[in-house]
DNA sequence: AGCACGCCGACT
DNA sequence: GTCGGCGTGCTC
């Protein structure tokens, strides 16, 4: 019988080694060794034993055979995905330019190295990581779990009872809208055409009854399911409908497990004994033997996209996965991406439309205030008198009140009245924050001194705070309305364990009057009291530097909005602005979706953004200044040399924060009509980058959208 | 990424 | 005359 060879990828990330390389399988691991299988294998000269991956299995050698070297090992406990999971990476690979190995460790649940960068790691005795993934950023929104729920998925084992395959509890009618959606779904699901559904149901559609309805369709016939939820949202409330409904078959994954326990759920859907995977973007990633549906909610949120490499769009991949699977992949939003609804527009997505409320819920009359014409009239309060008046007549009847302030970009900041120069971070390229009256702190990377009696810069004694934080709001509203009970809720409030939770319950058994808050208090948490949402600063999300800018705040409005009223007691936003005749501004207080989008689109055509058009940034980043200066102009010559012509190549220009923690960072941004020309780019500038010894003390980044 | 092979400066 | 600098180049 003749030998067997196995295509290896080693676990070194580096464009040199990022190929396969052939091993013998030696006879004691041929029934070990498959597709996927993590393997020791000796590699290099001092045949150091490495790590690696078999992505493919041969009976012949493609490389001289005296050369080829056995596996060592299959490791104790090492991953095997199935092949699906290797074609995934390798798409992956190609699509974000990452190295293979970077893609396999995305793809694989391994337990990945935790470098220095991830400080709060908290170590078991075993030195297990018990806490907080490398790879989950936005833990925040898990806050508002309980610590009992660390063990959500066991609790339904435990009360042995129902059957997820029968039709359980938690099941209610539909209405017409929303039996038409599954009855469309349904319908193409039968006659297997796989076009991506974009469900567009406005806010208390019932979108979550429509999933569920899709999804009990594809799990009777007998295949599995994957539920997307941003961080944010997965709640105890959403993952407990899904139990209720859907009882043991379902399992939850979110950032707070630790790598051995992600692992075993993804081991329980190797065994098949899970049907339903409930989780972050990093959930699209289950091992289902057949995968019969991905659902994601809230599709347009930021938090689907990755920020390491490879920086994949959960929706692309998802998109790819299901048709790897021949599965369904529907996607829903309130307020869709403007790239999703494109997508739909010209018919590579079907639109489903929810367009009514399920709940007796009006929507809330909308009022824009003009901040300049409050200015012009002598009004130097946050608050416009509109809104003063309204917030009183809630006070007295006792009805709730939301303030919402974009503070990012708009925090306190201390400047001098003598020389005007404001108090920076020496570290990075951004001013320090006033906390508490007493100590500045810089957000980006924690520099923190007493709040200085004189101006650092010219010495005079006379500095002061500027801008407008939440907690200077939370003073002025204090002032303003004294008799009012008042909470605030923002990084500083919560950051104390189950501090968010706290403030959201105390706030919705009525404890107090006005919450104010940054984004955080307008996701997902409904409060039936209120029946005013204040904005107060609409512009703020409207200046970043970000061609999504605009998109984000339309979103960010209409969520706020739609915070306010019930059927017995409509409400009122108000939206304060200094550019009432905005297109983002107008067609949110009216929540007209269909206007902002097609007013996007032209800006977003005009300027060659995406959707209309590709686009590539390449970060780098590094200490010294001039080297990352004279490396950046000459990639952005050499790209503008061999793919100028139908390339429009920006930069290079200063990452928005140029300095973080002493390190500079540049971006040069290229607009394509074609993504493969991008990915020709990526590569081309990654091979420069490696011929290039300086580069070594630099890093570089890929981001494609 | 590592490790070896390889061609030029100051040392027992 | 050798020991050692880290500049290319390869790793199944």
């Amino acid at each position: 019988m003749a030998d067997l060879y196995a295509s290896i990828i080693i676990d070194i990330s580096h464009e040199n080694v990022d190929r396969v390389f052939q091993y013998r399988i030696p006879e004691n691991l041929l029934g070990q060794v498959r597709i996927g299988t993590q393997v020791c294998v000796p590699f290099g000269s001092g045949n150091r034993i490495r790590k690696g991956y078999v992505v493919e299995i041969t009976d012949h050698a493609d490389y001289e055979v005296t050369k080829i070297k056995a596996i060592d090992s299959v490791p104790e406990r090492g991953v095997t995905a199935d092949s699906k999971l290797i074609e995934l990476a390798w798409w992956m690979k190609e699509r974000y330019g990452s190295t293979m190995n970077q893609a396999l460790k995305t793809v694989l649940p391994v337990k990945r190295k935790v470098k220095a960068r991830n400080k709060n790691v908290v170590q078991s005795v075993t030195g297990i990581p018990i806490a907080e993934s490398s790879d989950q950023k936005g833990s925040a929104g898990l806050e508002g779990l309980s610590p009992d729920n660390l063990g959500i998925q066991s609790e339904p084992e435990n009360q042995n009872g129902e059957d997820g395959a029968q039709k359980s509890p938690g099941r209610v009618m539909l209405n017409e809208d929303q039996q038409d959606a599954v009855d469309i779904f349904q319908a193409y699901y039968d006659e297997s055409e796989r076009k991506p559904f974009l469900l567009y149901g406005v806010t208390g559609s019932g979108k979550t009854e429509v999933y569920m309805e899709m999804i009990d369709y594809v799990l009777r016939s007998r295949r599995q399911v994957i539920v997307l939820i941003p961080e944010i949202s997965l709640t105890y409330q959403t993952v407990m409908r899904f139990y209720r409904r859907f009882g043991d078959r379902v399992c939850v994954m979110h950032s707070r497990l630790s790598e051995g326990e992600r692992f075993d759920q993804f081991e329980r859907a190797r065994r098949g004994e899970t049907d339903i995977m409930i989780g972050a973007r990093s959930a699209l990633f289950t091992p289902f033997a057949n995968l019969g549906l991905i659902v994601m909610d809230e599709e347009q949120e930021g938090a689907y996209k990755s920020e390491v490499t490879p920086r994949y769009h959960a929706r692309e991949v998802a998109e790819h996965l299901a048709r790897m699977h021949d599965a369904m992949f529907v996607m829903g939003s309130a307020t869709p991406s403007v790239e999703a609804y494109e997508k739909a527009r010209v018919g590579i997505y079907r639109l489903l439309e929810l367009p009514h409320r399920a709940v007796a819920k009006t929507l809330a009359v909308t009022e824009v205030v003009d901040l300049r014409q409050e200015m012009a009239d002598g009004n130097r309060s946050i608050f416009s008198r509109r809104l003063q008046q309204l917030i009183e007549d809630r006070l007295e009847k006792n009805e709730q009140i939301m303030l919402f302030m974009n503070r990012r970009g708009y925090s306190n900041f201390v400047s001098c009245r003598s020389c005007g120069e404001a108090v920076k971070c020496p570290h990075c390229d951004v001013s320090l924050t006033l906390h508490n009256h007493s100590r500045l702190v810089c957000h980006y990377c924690g520099y923190a001194i007493a709040m200085p009696k004189t101006c650092p810069t010219c010495g005079s004694p006379y500095l002061a705070g500027f801008g407008v934080g939440t907690q200077k709001i939370e003073e002025m509203a204090g002032r303003m309305f004294p008799k009012a009970r008042i909470l605030r809720m923002d990084l500083d409030t919560t950051s104390k364990k189950g501090g968010h939770e706290k403030i959201l319950s105390a706030f919705s058994k009525h404890q107090a009057d006005i919450l104010i808050g940054t984004q955080m208090i307008v996701k997902g948490h409904d409060f039936p009291d209120v029946t005013l949402v204040g904005i107060l600063a609409a512009d703020v999300s409207l200046y970043a530097p970000d061609y999504r800018s605009a998109e984000r705040t339309f979103q960010l409005l209409v969520q706020a909005s739609g915070r306010a009223g019930r059927a017995e007691k409509p409400g009122i936003a108000v939206i304060q602005t200094y550019m009432p005749d905005h297109y983002t501004i107008q067609t949110a207080s009216r929540q007209d979706y269909g206007e902002f989008f097609r007013q996007e689109m032209r800006f977003r055509r005009l300027m060659h953004y995406p959707p209309a058009c590709h686009m590539l940034s390449i970060q780098t980043a590094g200490k010294e200044e001039e080297l990352l200066a004279r490396i950046m102009d000459s990639i952005a010559m050499a790209v503008q040399k061999h793919f100028g012509d139908q390339t429009i190549v920006i930069g290079p220009v200063p990452a928005p924060v140029y300095k973080v923690n002493d390190i500079y960072r540049k971006i040069l941004y290229m607009k394509q009509q074609n993504y493969d020309i991008l990915i020709k780019i990526q590569k081309y500038v990654q091979m420069r980058w490696d011929e290039t010894d300086s580069c070594r003390r630099l890093t570089i980044q890929y981001d494609f959208s």
